[in-house]
DNA sequence: TAATTTTGTTAGGCATGCTTAACTTTAATC
DNA sequence: GATTAAAGTTAAGCATGCCTAACAAAATTA
Protein backbone atom coordinates (compact mmCIF):
# COMPACT_ATOMS: atom_id res chain seq x y z
CA UNK A 1 0.00 0.00 0.00
CA UNK A 2 1.27 3.96 -0.60
CA UNK A 3 0.54 5.31 2.08
CA UNK A 4 0.86 9.45 2.51
CA UNK A 5 4.47 8.97 3.79
CA UNK A 6 5.37 6.94 1.41
CA UNK A 7 4.14 8.87 -1.37
CA UNK A 8 6.28 12.11 0.32
CA UNK A 9 9.44 9.93 0.35
CA UNK A 10 8.89 8.90 -2.81
CA UNK A 11 8.53 12.20 -4.46
CA UNK A 12 11.31 13.56 -2.54
CA UNK A 13 13.41 10.76 -3.82
CA UNK A 14 12.13 11.33 -7.35
CA UNK A 15 14.06 15.22 -7.54
CA UNK A 16 17.07 14.16 -6.07
CA UNK A 17 17.66 10.83 -7.96
CA UNK A 18 16.32 12.13 -11.33
CA UNK A 19 16.67 15.67 -11.17
CA UNK A 20 20.04 15.96 -9.14
CA UNK A 21 21.85 13.25 -10.55
CA UNK A 22 23.05 12.10 -7.43
CA UNK A 23 23.52 8.50 -5.81
CA UNK A 24 20.41 9.58 -2.92
CA UNK A 25 21.77 8.88 0.47
CA UNK A 26 19.25 8.19 3.20
CA UNK A 27 20.78 10.89 5.72
CA UNK A 28 19.88 13.48 2.67
CA UNK A 29 16.30 12.12 2.16
CA UNK A 30 15.66 12.79 6.10
CA UNK A 31 17.15 16.16 5.85
CA UNK A 32 14.46 17.10 3.17
CA UNK A 33 11.86 15.80 4.80
CA UNK A 34 12.44 16.97 8.74
CA UNK A 35 12.49 13.16 10.29
CA UNK A 36 15.73 11.24 11.35
CA UNK A 37 17.62 9.52 9.76
CA UNK A 38 17.01 6.15 11.89
CA UNK A 39 13.42 6.69 10.54
CA UNK A 40 14.22 7.07 6.77
CA UNK A 41 16.63 3.69 6.77
CA UNK A 42 13.17 2.02 8.29
CA UNK A 43 11.91 3.09 5.50
CA UNK A 44 13.90 2.42 2.47
CA UNK A 45 13.82 -1.39 3.73
CA UNK A 46 9.39 -1.02 3.70
CA UNK A 47 9.81 0.45 0.09
CA UNK A 48 12.12 -1.75 -1.05
CA UNK A 49 10.05 -4.77 0.16
CA UNK A 50 7.32 -3.62 -2.10
CA UNK A 51 9.86 -3.15 -4.70
CA UNK A 52 9.33 0.42 -5.01
CA UNK A 53 13.13 1.25 -4.75
CA UNK A 54 16.58 -0.42 -4.99
CA UNK A 55 18.35 -0.56 -1.21
CA UNK A 56 21.61 -1.51 -0.20
CA UNK A 57 22.70 -0.92 3.48
CA UNK A 58 25.28 1.94 3.34
CA UNK A 59 24.90 2.25 -0.39
CA UNK A 60 22.35 4.39 -0.70
CA UNK A 61 18.39 4.36 -2.36
CA UNK A 62 17.25 5.24 -5.83
CA UNK A 63 14.08 4.12 -7.60
CA UNK A 64 12.59 1.68 -9.41
CA UNK A 65 10.58 1.80 -12.24
CA UNK A 66 7.53 1.20 -10.41
CA UNK A 67 8.87 4.10 -7.69
CA UNK A 68 9.31 5.90 -10.08
CA UNK A 69 6.23 5.70 -11.69
CA UNK A 70 4.34 6.51 -8.38
CA UNK A 71 6.57 9.56 -7.68
CA UNK A 72 5.76 11.14 -10.99
CA UNK A 73 2.56 10.69 -10.61
CA UNK A 74 2.59 12.68 -6.59
CA UNK A 75 4.63 15.69 -8.77
CA UNK A 76 1.52 15.79 -10.78
CA UNK A 77 -0.73 16.20 -8.41
CA UNK A 78 1.38 18.27 -6.86
CA UNK A 79 1.83 20.85 -9.52
CA UNK A 80 -1.54 20.82 -11.24
CA UNK A 81 -2.89 21.59 -7.92
CA UNK A 82 -0.26 24.28 -7.64
CA UNK A 83 -1.67 25.85 -10.58
CA UNK A 84 -4.79 25.42 -10.16
CA UNK A 85 -4.59 27.09 -7.01
CA UNK A 86 -3.06 30.35 -7.70
CA UNK A 87 -5.01 30.54 -11.69
CA UNK A 88 -8.50 29.52 -10.36
CA UNK A 89 -8.66 30.35 -6.34
CA UNK A 90 -6.18 33.36 -6.42
CA UNK A 91 -3.87 31.95 -4.14
CA UNK A 92 -0.54 33.72 -4.04
CA UNK A 93 2.83 32.05 -4.99
CA UNK A 94 4.20 31.76 -1.84
CA UNK A 95 1.11 29.87 -0.35
CA UNK A 96 0.18 27.29 -2.85
CA UNK A 97 3.50 24.86 -1.92
CA UNK A 98 2.11 24.10 1.32
CA UNK A 99 -1.44 23.24 0.37
CA UNK A 100 -0.71 21.09 -2.24
CA UNK A 101 1.95 19.88 -0.10
CA UNK A 102 -1.26 18.42 1.30
CA UNK A 103 -3.97 18.17 -1.50
CA UNK A 104 -1.41 15.93 -3.44
CA UNK A 105 -2.54 12.65 -1.21
CA UNK A 106 -6.53 13.02 -1.49
CA UNK A 107 -6.59 13.84 -4.97
CA UNK A 108 -8.50 10.99 -6.95
CA UNK A 109 -6.87 10.51 -10.82
CA UNK A 110 -10.28 10.99 -11.63
CA UNK A 111 -10.31 14.68 -9.99
CA UNK A 112 -6.57 15.57 -10.95
CA UNK A 113 -7.88 14.62 -14.78
CA UNK A 114 -10.33 16.90 -14.69
CA UNK A 115 -8.12 20.04 -12.79
CA UNK A 116 -5.59 19.09 -15.46
CA UNK A 117 -8.57 19.33 -18.35
CA UNK A 118 -9.84 22.71 -16.51
CA UNK A 119 -6.34 24.59 -16.99
CA UNK A 120 -5.67 22.90 -20.51
CA UNK A 121 -2.90 20.26 -19.65
CA UNK A 122 -0.57 22.59 -18.74
CA UNK A 123 3.06 21.58 -19.19
CA UNK A 124 4.58 23.83 -15.74
CA UNK A 125 3.46 25.04 -12.77
CA UNK A 126 4.06 28.25 -11.00
CA UNK A 127 7.45 28.19 -10.38
CA UNK A 128 8.96 26.67 -13.43
CA UNK A 129 8.67 22.97 -12.61
CA UNK A 130 7.93 20.94 -15.19
CA UNK A 131 4.65 18.70 -14.83
CA UNK A 132 4.10 14.93 -15.73
CA UNK A 133 1.22 14.42 -18.02
CA UNK A 134 -1.54 11.33 -17.41
CA UNK A 135 0.93 8.62 -18.86
CA UNK A 136 3.47 10.26 -16.93
CA UNK A 137 5.89 11.73 -19.31
CA UNK A 138 7.40 15.13 -18.62
CA UNK A 139 7.77 17.91 -20.99
CA UNK A 140 10.28 19.03 -23.33
CA UNK A 141 12.94 21.60 -21.60
CA UNK A 142 15.61 23.01 -22.09
CA UNK A 143 18.46 22.65 -19.75
CA UNK A 144 18.36 25.54 -17.40
CA UNK A 145 21.51 27.26 -15.56
CA UNK A 146 21.88 27.56 -11.99
CA UNK A 147 22.16 31.62 -11.52
CA UNK A 148 25.09 30.61 -9.63
CA UNK A 149 26.78 29.76 -12.55
CA UNK A 150 25.77 32.31 -14.56
CA UNK A 151 28.38 34.75 -16.27
CA UNK A 152 28.96 38.42 -14.97
CA UNK A 153 27.59 40.79 -17.69
CA UNK A 154 25.15 38.14 -19.52
CA UNK A 155 21.18 38.29 -19.61
CA UNK A 156 19.05 35.73 -18.90
CA UNK A 157 15.48 35.11 -17.99
CA UNK A 158 14.04 33.39 -14.67
CA UNK A 159 12.90 30.61 -16.10
CA UNK A 160 12.42 28.36 -12.30
CA UNK A 161 12.62 28.47 -8.42
CA UNK A 162 12.78 26.49 -5.99
CA UNK A 163 9.43 26.25 -4.43
CA UNK A 164 10.04 24.88 -0.69
CA UNK A 165 10.58 27.62 1.14
CA UNK A 166 7.79 30.03 1.09
CA UNK A 167 9.34 33.06 3.25
CA UNK A 168 11.89 33.01 0.41
CA UNK A 169 9.04 33.10 -2.20
CA UNK A 170 7.66 35.57 -0.51
CA UNK A 171 10.79 37.88 -0.56
CA UNK A 172 11.24 36.50 -4.32
CA UNK A 173 7.75 37.83 -4.86
CA UNK A 174 8.56 41.26 -2.77
CA UNK A 175 11.93 42.41 -4.98
CA UNK A 176 10.01 41.08 -8.16
CA UNK A 177 11.92 38.53 -8.81
CA UNK A 178 9.15 36.32 -11.15
CA UNK A 179 8.76 33.33 -13.58
CA UNK A 180 10.19 35.09 -16.82
CA UNK A 181 11.38 38.08 -15.84
CA UNK A 182 14.74 39.09 -17.38
CA UNK A 183 17.52 39.62 -15.03
CA UNK A 184 21.68 40.54 -15.50
CA UNK A 185 24.09 39.48 -13.48
CA UNK A 186 26.35 42.52 -12.32
CA UNK A 187 28.83 40.73 -10.59
CA UNK A 188 29.91 37.68 -8.59
CA UNK A 189 31.25 38.12 -5.22
CA UNK A 190 34.03 35.05 -4.86
CA UNK A 191 34.54 35.47 -0.77
CA UNK A 192 30.76 34.55 -0.15
CA UNK A 193 29.95 33.44 -3.31
CA UNK A 194 26.91 35.93 -3.17
CA UNK A 195 25.83 37.45 -6.39
CA UNK A 196 24.44 40.57 -7.33
CA UNK A 197 22.10 40.97 -10.55
CA UNK A 198 19.72 43.76 -12.12
CA UNK A 199 16.11 43.35 -12.00
CA UNK A 200 14.01 46.26 -13.13
CA UNK A 201 16.41 48.72 -13.29
CA UNK A 202 18.01 48.37 -9.60
CA UNK A 203 20.30 46.19 -8.45
CA UNK A 204 19.96 43.50 -5.94
CA UNK A 205 22.59 41.17 -4.57
CA UNK A 206 21.31 37.90 -3.23
CA UNK A 207 23.23 35.67 -0.95
CA UNK A 208 24.73 32.20 -2.31
CA UNK A 209 21.69 30.24 -0.26
CA UNK A 210 19.26 32.41 -1.90
CA UNK A 211 21.01 32.49 -5.46
CA UNK A 212 20.41 28.42 -5.26
CA UNK A 213 17.16 28.14 -5.71
CA UNK A 214 17.08 30.32 -8.97
CA UNK A 215 17.14 28.59 -12.46
CA UNK A 216 17.55 30.73 -15.30
CA UNK A 217 17.65 30.08 -19.39
CA UNK B 1 -5.11 17.87 18.30
CA UNK B 2 -7.38 17.50 16.19
CA UNK B 3 -6.09 14.56 13.75
CA UNK B 4 -8.22 13.36 10.88
CA UNK B 5 -10.19 10.72 12.44
CA UNK B 6 -10.79 13.12 15.02
CA UNK B 7 -12.90 15.07 12.57
CA UNK B 8 -14.75 12.58 11.15
CA UNK B 9 -16.13 11.48 14.46
CA UNK B 10 -16.96 14.91 15.61
CA UNK B 11 -18.66 15.18 12.21
CA UNK B 12 -20.36 12.39 12.63
CA UNK B 13 -21.56 12.97 16.11
CA UNK B 14 -23.28 16.16 14.94
CA UNK B 15 -25.15 14.70 12.26
CA UNK B 16 -26.45 12.58 14.33
CA UNK B 17 -26.59 14.53 17.57
CA UNK B 18 -27.77 18.10 16.32
CA UNK B 19 -29.76 16.63 12.99
CA UNK B 20 -31.69 13.80 14.16
CA UNK B 21 -31.68 15.19 17.65
CA UNK B 22 -31.34 11.85 19.61
CA UNK B 23 -28.81 11.05 21.95
CA UNK B 24 -25.98 9.14 20.80
CA UNK B 25 -24.16 6.09 21.38
CA UNK B 26 -21.00 4.72 20.56
CA UNK B 27 -22.46 2.16 18.24
CA UNK B 28 -24.52 4.60 16.34
CA UNK B 29 -21.14 6.24 15.33
CA UNK B 30 -19.15 3.13 14.83
CA UNK B 31 -21.91 1.98 12.18
CA UNK B 32 -21.61 5.02 10.95
CA UNK B 33 -17.74 5.13 10.23
CA UNK B 34 -17.67 1.63 9.60
CA UNK B 35 -15.13 0.70 12.68
CA UNK B 36 -15.54 -1.51 16.01
CA UNK B 37 -17.64 -0.30 19.30
CA UNK B 38 -14.31 -0.58 21.18
CA UNK B 39 -12.59 2.26 18.64
CA UNK B 40 -15.37 4.58 19.35
CA UNK B 41 -15.19 3.76 23.25
CA UNK B 42 -11.29 4.85 22.71
CA UNK B 43 -12.08 7.69 20.65
CA UNK B 44 -14.99 9.20 23.09
CA UNK B 45 -12.78 9.35 25.98
CA UNK B 46 -10.15 11.09 23.87
CA UNK B 47 -12.36 13.53 22.66
CA UNK B 48 -13.61 13.61 26.30
CA UNK B 49 -10.32 14.30 27.74
CA UNK B 50 -9.88 17.00 25.45
CA UNK B 51 -12.93 18.69 25.83
CA UNK B 52 -14.50 17.98 22.58
CA UNK B 53 -17.85 15.83 24.27
CA UNK B 54 -19.16 15.35 27.34
CA UNK B 55 -19.21 11.80 27.23
CA UNK B 56 -20.98 9.15 30.29
CA UNK B 57 -19.97 5.38 29.73
CA UNK B 58 -22.83 3.60 28.80
CA UNK B 59 -24.69 7.35 28.64
CA UNK B 60 -24.00 8.28 25.19
CA UNK B 61 -21.76 11.47 24.23
CA UNK B 62 -22.57 14.65 23.01
CA UNK B 63 -21.07 17.43 21.23
CA UNK B 64 -19.53 20.26 23.47
CA UNK B 65 -19.34 23.85 21.70
CA UNK B 66 -15.74 23.13 21.51
CA UNK B 67 -16.59 20.21 19.60
CA UNK B 68 -19.74 21.65 17.43
CA UNK B 69 -17.60 24.27 16.42
CA UNK B 70 -15.10 22.05 14.75
CA UNK B 71 -17.29 19.73 13.39
CA UNK B 72 -19.02 22.40 11.71
CA UNK B 73 -15.80 23.48 10.26
CA UNK B 74 -15.44 20.02 8.75
CA UNK B 75 -18.77 20.04 7.44
CA UNK B 76 -18.13 23.63 5.92
CA UNK B 77 -15.44 22.48 4.18
CA UNK B 78 -16.95 19.24 2.81
CA UNK B 79 -20.02 20.79 1.19
CA UNK B 80 -17.81 23.85 0.07
CA UNK B 81 -15.49 21.37 -1.64
CA UNK B 82 -18.81 19.22 -3.03
CA UNK B 83 -20.22 22.03 -4.94
CA UNK B 84 -16.96 23.26 -5.94
CA UNK B 85 -15.93 20.48 -7.62
CA UNK B 86 -19.40 19.94 -8.95
CA UNK B 87 -19.97 23.32 -10.72
CA UNK B 88 -16.46 24.17 -11.21
CA UNK B 89 -14.73 21.41 -12.02
CA UNK B 90 -17.11 19.08 -13.64
CA UNK B 91 -17.49 15.91 -11.29
CA UNK B 92 -20.60 14.32 -10.99
CA UNK B 93 -23.13 14.19 -7.92
CA UNK B 94 -22.34 10.88 -6.87
CA UNK B 95 -18.82 11.48 -7.15
CA UNK B 96 -17.94 14.47 -5.29
CA UNK B 97 -18.69 12.82 -1.43
CA UNK B 98 -16.15 10.72 -1.34
CA UNK B 99 -14.05 13.31 -3.07
CA UNK B 100 -14.82 15.76 -0.21
CA UNK B 101 -14.79 13.06 2.36
CA UNK B 102 -11.07 12.96 2.22
CA UNK B 103 -10.28 17.19 0.95
CA UNK B 104 -11.83 18.47 3.73
CA UNK B 105 -9.26 17.24 6.18
CA UNK B 106 -6.56 18.99 4.04
CA UNK B 107 -7.72 22.25 3.34
CA UNK B 108 -6.59 25.26 5.09
CA UNK B 109 -9.04 28.55 6.09
CA UNK B 110 -7.01 30.41 3.56
CA UNK B 111 -8.08 27.99 1.18
CA UNK B 112 -11.74 27.21 2.14
CA UNK B 113 -12.79 30.91 2.15
CA UNK B 114 -11.34 31.56 -1.53
CA UNK B 115 -13.18 28.46 -2.65
CA UNK B 116 -16.14 30.04 -0.23
CA UNK B 117 -15.80 33.39 -1.99
CA UNK B 118 -15.64 31.83 -5.53
CA UNK B 119 -18.89 30.29 -5.26
CA UNK B 120 -20.25 33.46 -4.26
CA UNK B 121 -21.07 32.28 -0.55
CA UNK B 122 -23.44 29.52 -0.97
CA UNK B 123 -26.06 28.10 1.39
CA UNK B 124 -26.53 24.53 0.34
CA UNK B 125 -24.67 22.07 -1.09
CA UNK B 126 -25.74 19.85 -4.01
CA UNK B 127 -27.37 17.45 -1.81
CA UNK B 128 -29.73 19.92 -0.48
CA UNK B 129 -27.37 20.21 2.98
CA UNK B 130 -26.70 23.29 4.52
CA UNK B 131 -23.58 25.18 4.71
CA UNK B 132 -22.05 26.64 7.48
CA UNK B 133 -20.06 30.18 6.98
CA UNK B 134 -17.36 31.15 7.87
CA UNK B 135 -18.20 31.95 11.33
CA UNK B 136 -20.05 28.50 12.19
CA UNK B 137 -23.55 29.82 11.27
CA UNK B 138 -26.32 27.58 9.19
CA UNK B 139 -28.50 29.58 6.86
CA UNK B 140 -32.30 29.43 7.93
CA UNK B 141 -33.91 26.40 6.38
CA UNK B 142 -37.63 25.22 6.35
CA UNK B 143 -38.12 22.23 7.89
CA UNK B 144 -37.90 19.33 5.47
CA UNK B 145 -40.21 16.22 5.28
CA UNK B 146 -39.09 13.02 4.86
CA UNK B 147 -40.39 11.15 2.05
CA UNK B 148 -41.97 8.63 4.28
CA UNK B 149 -43.77 10.88 6.21
CA UNK B 150 -45.97 12.58 2.59
CA UNK B 151 -49.23 12.27 2.21
CA UNK B 152 -50.91 10.17 -0.37
CA UNK B 153 -51.93 12.75 -3.27
CA UNK B 154 -49.66 15.49 -2.64
CA UNK B 155 -46.99 17.41 -4.85
CA UNK B 156 -43.36 18.55 -3.46
CA UNK B 157 -40.09 19.47 -4.64
CA UNK B 158 -36.79 17.50 -3.50
CA UNK B 159 -34.86 19.35 -1.05
CA UNK B 160 -32.50 17.26 -0.06
CA UNK B 161 -30.72 13.79 -0.24
CA UNK B 162 -28.67 12.04 1.79
CA UNK B 163 -25.09 12.01 0.11
CA UNK B 164 -23.56 8.98 2.03
CA UNK B 165 -24.08 6.23 -0.57
CA UNK B 166 -22.85 7.17 -4.00
CA UNK B 167 -24.48 4.29 -5.84
CA UNK B 168 -27.76 5.57 -4.38
CA UNK B 169 -27.33 8.90 -5.88
CA UNK B 170 -26.06 7.24 -9.14
CA UNK B 171 -29.51 5.74 -8.99
CA UNK B 172 -31.23 8.88 -8.17
CA UNK B 173 -29.79 10.53 -11.33
CA UNK B 174 -30.49 7.62 -13.21
CA UNK B 175 -34.07 7.87 -12.28
CA UNK B 176 -34.30 11.78 -12.88
CA UNK B 177 -34.80 12.10 -8.67
CA UNK B 178 -32.70 15.20 -8.56
CA UNK B 179 -32.66 18.76 -6.44
CA UNK B 180 -35.82 20.93 -6.71
CA UNK B 181 -37.88 18.30 -9.21
CA UNK B 182 -41.57 17.90 -8.35
CA UNK B 183 -42.79 14.85 -7.75
CA UNK B 184 -46.44 13.19 -6.20
CA UNK B 185 -46.49 10.79 -4.32
CA UNK B 186 -49.00 8.31 -5.55
CA UNK B 187 -49.73 5.09 -3.18
CA UNK B 188 -47.71 4.18 0.06
CA UNK B 189 -47.65 0.23 0.35
CA UNK B 190 -48.14 -0.49 4.24
CA UNK B 191 -47.15 -3.96 4.05
CA UNK B 192 -43.01 -3.40 2.94
CA UNK B 193 -43.46 0.87 3.48
CA UNK B 194 -42.52 1.46 0.20
CA UNK B 195 -43.71 3.99 -1.59
CA UNK B 196 -44.70 5.04 -5.18
CA UNK B 197 -44.08 8.35 -6.81
CA UNK B 198 -44.47 10.08 -10.15
CA UNK B 199 -41.99 11.87 -11.51
CA UNK B 200 -41.33 12.92 -15.02
CA UNK B 201 -44.66 11.84 -16.01
CA UNK B 202 -43.71 8.40 -15.04
CA UNK B 203 -44.15 6.64 -11.64
CA UNK B 204 -41.63 4.31 -10.05
CA UNK B 205 -41.58 2.48 -6.87
CA UNK B 206 -39.04 3.35 -4.17
CA UNK B 207 -38.12 0.87 -1.05
CA UNK B 208 -38.64 2.02 2.49
CA UNK B 209 -34.44 2.02 2.65
CA UNK B 210 -34.29 4.43 -0.56
CA UNK B 211 -37.32 6.26 0.23
CA UNK B 212 -35.64 7.23 3.81
CA UNK B 213 -33.38 9.19 1.83
CA UNK B 214 -34.85 11.54 0.46
CA UNK B 215 -36.38 15.06 1.87
CA UNK B 216 -39.19 17.41 0.65
CA UNK B 217 -40.54 20.89 1.28
C1' DT C 1 -37.42 -10.20 40.28
C1' DA C 2 -34.39 -13.42 37.97
C1' DA C 3 -32.60 -15.02 33.69
C1' DT C 4 -31.30 -13.86 29.26
C1' DT C 5 -30.15 -11.04 25.46
C1' DT C 6 -28.30 -6.87 23.77
C1' DT C 7 -25.35 -3.06 24.14
C1' DG C 8 -21.19 -1.01 25.49
C1' DT C 9 -16.39 -1.11 27.66
C1' DT C 10 -11.83 -2.86 28.69
C1' DA C 11 -7.71 -5.68 27.73
C1' DG C 12 -4.33 -7.19 24.80
C1' DG C 13 -2.39 -6.94 20.29
C1' DC C 14 -1.01 -5.15 15.79
C1' DA C 15 0.47 -1.74 11.93
C1' DT C 16 2.36 2.67 10.79
C1' DG C 17 5.53 6.15 11.44
C1' DC C 18 8.03 8.59 14.23
C1' DT C 19 11.83 9.43 18.23
C1' DT C 20 16.52 8.90 20.86
C1' DA C 21 20.36 6.10 22.07
C1' DA C 22 23.46 2.48 21.07
C1' DC C 23 25.92 0.29 17.70
C1' DT C 24 28.26 -0.69 13.03
C1' DT C 25 30.16 0.48 8.78
C1' DT C 26 32.59 3.57 5.86
C1' DA C 27 35.51 7.57 5.08
C1' DA C 28 39.07 10.67 6.56
C1' DT C 29 43.34 11.69 8.96
C1' DC C 30 47.48 10.80 10.94
C1' DG D 1 47.50 0.63 7.97
C1' DA D 2 45.67 2.06 12.47
C1' DT D 3 42.88 5.49 14.65
C1' DT D 4 39.38 8.60 14.72
C1' DA D 5 35.41 10.93 12.85
C1' DA D 6 31.29 10.83 10.17
C1' DA D 7 27.51 8.54 8.17
C1' DG D 8 24.14 5.11 8.44
C1' DT D 9 21.59 1.23 10.80
C1' DT D 10 19.38 -1.22 14.52
C1' DA D 11 17.04 -1.44 19.01
C1' DA D 12 13.72 0.04 22.15
C1' DG D 13 9.95 2.83 22.95
C1' DC D 14 5.96 5.99 22.12
C1' DA D 15 1.47 7.88 19.91
C1' DT D 16 -2.40 7.06 16.99
C1' DG D 17 -5.96 4.30 15.52
C1' DC D 18 -7.60 0.21 14.55
C1' DC D 19 -8.91 -4.97 15.65
C1' DT D 20 -10.89 -9.29 18.34
C1' DA D 21 -12.04 -11.45 22.53
C1' DA D 22 -13.35 -11.17 27.20
C1' DC D 23 -16.02 -8.82 30.36
C1' DA D 24 -19.65 -5.58 32.49
C1' DA D 25 -23.84 -2.99 32.39
C1' DA D 26 -28.42 -2.17 30.81
C1' DA D 27 -32.56 -3.57 28.68
C1' DT D 28 -35.74 -7.20 27.69
C1' DT D 29 -38.51 -11.17 28.68
C1' DA D 30 -40.18 -14.53 31.27
MN1 LIG E 1 5.61 22.75 -4.78
MN1 LIG F 1 3.09 15.86 0.55
MN1 LIG G 1 -21.19 14.72 1.40
MN1 LIG H 1 -13.66 12.69 6.08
Amino acid sequence: MSTISKENYLKTLYTKDKIENVVVTTSQIAESLNVSNAATSEMAKKLSNQGLVNYKKYKGIELTNRGEKIALNVLRRHRLWELFLMEVLNLTWDEVHDEAELLEHQTSENLIDKIDEYLNFPEFDPHGSPIPNKKGKLPLMPKLKPLLSGEEGATYKVARVSDKNSELIKYFTKIGLTLNKKIKIIEKLTFDNSIVIELNNSSISLSEKTAQSVFLK
